[in-house]
DNA sequence: AACCTATTTAATAACTCTATTAAATAACTC
DNA sequence: GAGTTATTTAATAGAGTTATTAAATAGGTT
């Protein structure tokens, strides 16, 4: 391999190998291994395992909120709003398949996962909250909207869309479907949430 | 601790074990120094870690399809269906409450995990989805029900479930719940999960 | 070219892990 | 109680782990 920055390649292939695998499941020797270099230099730059592993997870679960706490803020619908949401998540999942894996995997367990999600949670989790708080509150004062708890509909769909990934990678294996019929299943499952979560709250 | 029967006793302690700390979180020396016993004894029931890590899998995976191969088959309303499936689910994940952990966080990469998901799931799953789709059926027969898809209803109730879960141990932690907190928050969440499935497919 | 600093490697200390073996102890069977 | 089998332990081989050290190499500057 021996791309020119080492530094930034040793952070790549870990972050690969540490959302696959987990913690414990990943030594330092396999991540040089897998960049190419010597073990001593994952070392040189990361000092320890921990360290390492606490650099990515951060960037990690920092991308991860970003995508709730980027709500649209435009005057739409909240139709259009809801699918909006939707939309980010299972976009975010696509281009990060392991996420919800691992964090759910670590949570249980990883103390340094578990202090990160407190700490980034008490940054943007009142930040997102307030935000849809305030969308709401305004169709409602429209009239547009009957009332309506904002953390069980964050909560409600946080969980259909994270869980519909973790449903086609099980299927994918189970039911041997192909990549087509992988991202036909998604498509569906988009919609359906989708109707499931407005067929509830219409006013 | 020296309880007469150590086979079991190591069952036991591993499965606690496992289920936290997963495959590779657990050395046959940590399971022996919970047990309270040698490590060698370890191997001497159980010959190797994959093979212990195994009957438990097999075990828990079983325990945790059960809960949805058993379904209610009296005559009673769908509404009563669904809070029956609701219910059996919670209680089970209130009793393991390091299912999901373990099943999500293993799946990512542990293909004994997914062997026998594999397995298992085309002993029970078109069991489960026959008799589910049975009772949808003889509803919809009577007028009861509008068209609904058994294999979404399914996933949407597993995930709101399952889901509930992982977010109450979340939020236990970064919003330091009081498990009476804890407690109110499932069932809460219960009574709405309930009443968003309903919403959608009320005829 | 000589010097300095940054990068990379080989070697290794100090552990821990799995699995096996042989020996010790406990539990039965006659 | 002697003999047989089952359970449990101590010891250890062999491999792999993290982290450090000293030495080698590469790049840039004067």
């Amino acid at each position: 391999m021996q791309k020119n920055n080492m530094e930034e390649q040793i952070l790549l292939v870990a972050k690969e190998l540490f959302m696959q695998f987990g913690y414990e499941g990943v030594s330092t020797t396999q991540v040089a291994k897998a960049v190419g270099c010597n073990q001593a230099l994952v070392h040189y730059y990361y000092r320890t395992k921990q360290n390492l592993f606490k650099i990515i997870c951060q960037q990690e679960i920092q991308k991860m909120l970003k995508i709730l706490a980027d709500i649209p803020q435009e005057d739409i619908s909240f139709e259009d709003f809801i699918e909006k949401i939707i939309e980010a998540q299972i976009g975010f999942l696509k281009n990060n398949p392991d996420a919800p894996f691992f964090i759910i995997g670590e949570l249980r367990h990883n103390s340094e996962v578990l202090k990160m999600m407190k700490e980034l949670f008490s940054e943007f989790g009142k930040e997102i909250v307030g935000k849809i708080r305030l969308f709401v509150q305004m169709k409602q004062s429209k009239g547009e909207l009957n009332d309506v708890s904002v953390e069980d509909l964050l909560i409600d769909i946080v969980s259909l869309d994270v869980m519909s990934f973790v449903g086609q990678v099980l299927f994918t294996q189970i039911l041997e479907m192909d990549s087509q019929t992988q991202e036909a299943f998604l498509e569906r499952r988009k919609t359906h949430i989708k109707k499931l979560i407005l067929s509830s709250i219409k006013s």
